[in-house]
DNA sequence: TTTTGAGTTGTTCGA
DNA sequence: GTCGAACAACTCAAA
């Protein structure tokens, strides 16, 4: 290997310069750097990603070309099937080594698996670091030695390992290699921005994209929103959640980050919640390394025997926010505009298509995975799936959310149904989230597509006969 | 080894 | 109006 052979450094989901683990070591090897990211739709079982999510990646690899750029190098496009992109170009480029940071969905474990196998069998280096969790899902395991099935218990024993390690600086000085790969692809030429029709200018309205901004978003909530998070996150009326969720799904900012500099801001109940949030994340992808197949099955194998209803008039209803209820309608509205929909409110709409409309949680996480700005392969589905039942340390069966009740608690004033569903801004806060009510009634709106006691009693039914046909097997 | 209590986010009903 | 019970079943971990 000549003495100027360089170093891949094979960006995913990893789209940052600071706390990086693979770019820390690539730089201290002390050798040229090809940054490269490979748009990869090809590989065998690889999920493609939804619109809102390209988007997002869009700017995250520009700001990182420009980030890149400081040091007078760049980011490599290529597109194709990762491990034998990244073989081809090491092997052109007679590379010493390629580093980058795990990821945990089947399909990217297999591909960096074949990768590693082929660029070893060449006599190359092959160096995979934990770029993006507290714990390698592996590690962390129950007295029995099983993976947890509760998050509780899951944390607390996460948490007893102590502190995670310090974030690491960003890299100081970089050199890059300096011939450009003939295989590179324009940025542009992946068309992850949508052109016509942009549907996009609600998401640009919304957010700023990348590793610059992702840690002034941090800065901005622990000023503001961390005292009092634990009361205010649930309102979607007010800014205090994070918003950090799409920069850790590419990676713009890392877990280790928002963990320290959070500790940094003093220890508080609203600390220990927010941490716990963080947790969540991490214990999604600790069910979805141990359960590939997050997406597609039940965590729980008795809603296999749940009778769900085909209903593509409800499903559409549903998804462009005109189910006659109106924080569920607010929250679907958000996300097709904004990309992204306040936690709580998450809740009550999947809650209303799994339970309400008794639609197959598949058909929300589907529409969520193209529609939210964070979709990420773990915390989708074990979302969706903790809030139809049949998740790991699921939401009881009975605990049928009520969109009335649910709005009148959270959104009292009904600001934010004011903000996303203009029809019904002139309502009193008596009748905004129950319009039907509203006299002279408000021919814009629709009437509610179910209603709720019926909807509530017929969700109860349902899942009982999943347990009478489960136990006649 | 067995038992026991607890477990992110709720609603409804009846006293 | 408020309050407690009921609404299952199962995993985990301490006793």
């Amino acid at each position: 290997m000549f003495s100027d052979s360089p170093v891949i450094v094979w960006f995913r989901d990893d789209l940052r310069l600071a706390d990086n683990p693979a770019l820390h070591a690539a730089v201290a090897a002390g050798r040229p750097l090809i940054c490269v990211f490979v748009f990869d739709e090809e590989s065998e079982g690889i999920r493609p990603l939804g619109g809102a999510a390209k988007w997002w990646l869009h700017g995250s690899l520009a700001e990182l070309d420009k980030a890149l750029g400081v040091f007078g190098g760049g980011l490599v496009i290529l597109r194709g099937r990762g491990d034998q992109v990244i073989e081809t170009l090491a092997t052109e480029t007679k590379a010493a080594g390629v580093y980058w940071n795990r990821r945990y969905d089947e399909a990217g474990r297999a591909v960096d698996t074949r990768l590693k196998t082929a660029l070893k069998a060449r006599g190359m280096e092959a160096e995979s670091f934990n770029g993006g969790l507290f714990h390698e899902p592996w590690t962390v395991k129950n007295k029995s030695g099983a993976p947890f099935r509760v998050f509780t218990a899951f944390w607390r024993a996460a948490r007893g390992n102590g502190d995670p390690p310090l974030p690491i600086p960003a890299p100081v000085k970089v050199s890059f290699y300096a011939a450009r790969p003939e295989m590179t692809v324009a940025l542009d030429d992946l068309a992850l921005e949508p052109g016509k029709p942009d549907w996009a200018g609600g998401l640009r309205e919304a957010w700023h994209r990348g590793e610059v901004a992702g840690q002034r978003q941090l800065e901005t909530f622990l000023e503001e929103s961390l005292g009092g998070y634990t009361a205010n996150r649930d309102r979607p009326d007010r800014p205090a959640t994070s918003r950090l969720s799409p920069y850790l799904r590419f990676g713009n900012i890392s877990p280790r980050q928002i963990w320290h500099a959070a500790m940094a801001s003093g220890r508080s109940p609203d600390l220990d919640k927010f941490l716990a949030e963080l947790g969540w994340r991490e214990f999604s992808y600790h069910l979805l390394y141990h359960q590939p197949d997050l997406a597609t099955h039940n965590f729980q194998p008795r809603f296999d025997a749940m009778p769900w209803i085909k209903d593509a008039a409800a499903l559409r209803a549903w998804q462009r926010g005109q189910t006659g209820y109106p924080i569920v309608d607010a929250g679907m509205r958000e996300l097709w505009t904004t990309g992204w929909m306040h936690n709580r409110v998450r809740m009550i709409a999947a809650s209303f298509l799994a339970k309400h409309l008794l639609i197959d949680w598949r058909e929300g996480e589907a529409w969520f995975w193209d529609t939210l700005v964070d979709a990420d392969p773990a915390n989708n589905p074990a979302s969706w799936q903790w809030v139809a039942g049949s998740g790991a340390d699921a939401a009881p069966y009975f605990r049928i959310f009520n969109p009335i009740l649910q709005g009148e608690k959270f959104d009292p004033d009904g600001a934010y149904v004011r903000r996303w569903v203009p029809e019904l801004a002139a309502l009193p806060a008596s009748a905004i989230h129950k319009p039907w009510t509203a006299k002279p009634a408000v021919k814009a709106y629709p009437v509610p597509i179910i209603d709720h006691d019926f909807a509530r009693r017929r969700a109860l039914d349902a899942f009982a006969q999943t347990r009478d046909r489960t136990t006649q097997n």
